[in-house]
DNA sequence: TAGGTATTTAGATATTTTTCTAAATAGTTG
DNA sequence: CAACTATTTAGAAAAATATCTAAATACCTA
């Protein structure tokens, strides 16, 4: 919720590239996890902090769980963005 | 000039409200510290930070150093972001 | 229900980050 | 030039982060 949290979710490259991947559409943790070098279990935490920060969102099918991109925190801190570029009340 | 860089730039809460403070002009370090409890060392330390991410741009008169925002990478961000959003290209 | 696959949690460790104090620079002005 | 003010750099310490391995959950299917 925080700009804070989002901001630093974004931060990490891995957690950037996840977004990027989510783009295309849903996709599972295993599908995900696929495209990088690290344990299921780092995924897994970077998801974790991606959720928090609400960039995604999660759904689960048979013993699968799903994550798509949540655009709304994206445009919030676009919001934020501009604000900072134009903004202009003292 | 990375994203990774003016993202992790922008994840810190004192950074951020440095950059909101610029937002009404330029300022110098001490003027800046002045609204934060912390020391000098650790306002030019967060400085640096946001001058190697290029969104503040630095300036030097008599001994005083002054900082303003560099709204262009701004916009390369909020270009990032749009492309998360809406971009649609596989 | 037993075994299998997918994902998360716990605990540990190495790295990075934020902050401080003290010292170093740099520029100013009497 | 000497003393002063403003800022940065260096070094240290505490806290946060990213990653792993191993174990725990959860759900599915034969």
């Amino acid at each position: 919720m925080s700009f804070g949290q989002t901001f630093k979710a974004l931060s990490d490259p891995v957690r950037r590239e996840i977004l990027t991947l989510l783009k295309s559409g849903r996709m599972s943790v295993g599908e995900i996890g696929s495209h990088f070098d690290m344990t299921g279990a780092t995924i897994s935490y970077h998801l974790s902090i991606l959720k928090k920060a609400d960039l995604v969102h999660e759904s689960k099918y048979k013993n699968f769980v799903y994550y798509e991109l949540n655009t709304s925190v994206v445009e919030e801190l676009m919001a934020w963005l501009s604000n900072l570029k134009g903004g202009n009340e003292s």
